[in-house]
DNA sequence: ACGGTGACGAGAT
DNA sequence: TATCTCGCCACCG
C-alpha cells in the first residue's frame, strides 16, 4: 500500500451516511487539488469493504463509474438511495444537498 | 524507466 | 444541454 492509497481510504472513511464528496474533494484534503482523477484510479482498485466507496462521485453530482466486475451504477445508486440520497434515473444527485464537507487539517 | 490507462474537472464548442 | 479537448497524476507492466 503507497501512502497516497492509504490516505484516499482514511479520508473516504470520513464520509457519514447520508452524505456524498466528490473525486476533487478528497484530492484537495490530501494537498493533491490536481490529482482528482487519481483518487478515482486508487477507488476502481482498492478492497470494496476497506471503504464506503459509494459516496464518491463527480463534481457535477453525477455518478461516474462506468463499471467492473463487482459493481456498476445501479448498484451504487441503490446504496446511496438506502442511505436516503435521492438519485435521479439519469444518477444525477443534488450534490449541494448532499455534499460533506471535508473541512481542513 | 517509460508510456498507456482511467470511477476527474474545468473550460470551450 | 451534450460533447469534446486538455491537463493532471498515481499505478502497473
Amino acid at each position: 500500500m503507497t501512502e497516497f492509497q492509504l490516505g484516499v481510504i482514511e479520508v473516504v472513511n470520513k464520509v457519514p451516511r447520508g452524505k456524498v464528496v466528490s473525486y476533487g474533494q478528497v484530492a484537495l484534503y490530501l494537498d493533491m487539488p490536481r490529482a482528482a482523477r487519481a483518487v478515482g484510479w486508487i477507488l476502481r482498485t482498492a478492497q470494496l469493504d476497506t471503504l464506503p466507496w459509494w459516496r464518491v462521485i463527480n463534481n457535477l453530482g453525477r455518478i461516474s463509474i462506468k463499471g467492473n466486475m463487482y459493481v456498476d451504477a445501479n448498484t451504487q445508486k441503490k446504496l446511496l438511495e438506502k442511505e436516503g440520497i435521492e438519485v435521479s434515473k439519469d444518477f444525477e444527485i443534488d450534490i449541494e444537498t448532499y455534499r460533506f464537507q471535508l473541512g481542513f487539517r
